[in-house]
DNA sequence: GTATATTTTATAATAATTCAAATATGCAAT
DNA sequence: ATTGCATATTTGAATTATTATAAAATATAC
């Protein structure tokens, strides 16, 4: 779960992308400490705080390289900004709807039943799941 | 399932709007002639085909005051657009990922189970089941 | 070390959406 | 029908998230 930097780097190589200093700083964070769930402005100012500079388009350029790598995933729940998740593996979400926070719901607990036959000459990519929560107001 | 222009006006003062130029003509667009799904960029070309002039903002003000008086769903299923759901009963989708088309999945056939505890202080507010499909390259 | 390819970055461009001020309009009272 | 008022709409600019561009910096292979 947690990666030291000499498992980050072989991550890196492994996806064919250059070790340079910024994108270590950027797996550090994403993969050192267990799984995560970040958006690209958020990624950006705790790379900022680490001290290493990295420009916004260097997070989005990262992001996406590393989710075509298989490194990360896009996981869509508000149509204003993309969260990527560390958890590359099948599972489903909870979104807080007032906090914004994402939160990974555990393999094999939820399932999704009885999938109706898909639209004419299709496939299924992935069967995403988002249970949306709120702090009710008491 | 279609509405004629005293059903849509009746709709319109139902959740206290008025029934002016603009929201009438977006209103026959919307539900007019069964569910729809529709993107504010699509509903404006759409409308001003039929030579209403609305200005893009007063499409996103008539979406978004359409959703909170209930007569509307908003669909996160693209992190660049919001889809808008006219049919606001409990279902779920398949989107294409390819045509950006969004479809409703028939109410009864699919269900999520076991949905595990929420987290600490929070209740449900929705369950959203996306089915991503592709055609593939054969 | 040098050449080559990749990466970074600053900045500009774009797209979706929101905002604020000016204007127009629906509606109730006449 | 006309008027006055409250609210809705328009417009264009502002904002936000993101992508594109192209020059400079850096990593890697030789």
């Amino acid at each position: 779960m947690s990666l030291n930097s000499a498992d980050l780097e072989k991550k890196i190589r492994d996806a064919r992308l250059r070790p340079t200093r910024q994108r270590l700083a950027l797996a550090e964070l994403l993969y050192a400490h267990g799984n995560r769930h970040v958006t690209a402005e958020r990624l950006h100012s705790e790379v900022m705080e680490t001290g290493v500079s990295v420009s916004l388009a260097t997070i989005y350029n990262n992001l996406h390289q590393f989710t075509s790598a298989g490194l990360l995933r896009e996981v869509v729940v508000d149509s204003s900004r993309s969260y990527f998740d560390t958890n590359v593996t099948p599972h489903h979400h909870f979104f807080h709807e007032q906090t914004g926070a994402l939160e990974d719901i555990p393999k094999g607990a939820l399932s999704v039943q009885n999938i109706p036959s898909l639209p004419e000459g299709t496939e299924i990519s992935s069967v995403d799941v988002i249970v949306r929560v709120t702090t009710p107001r008491r």
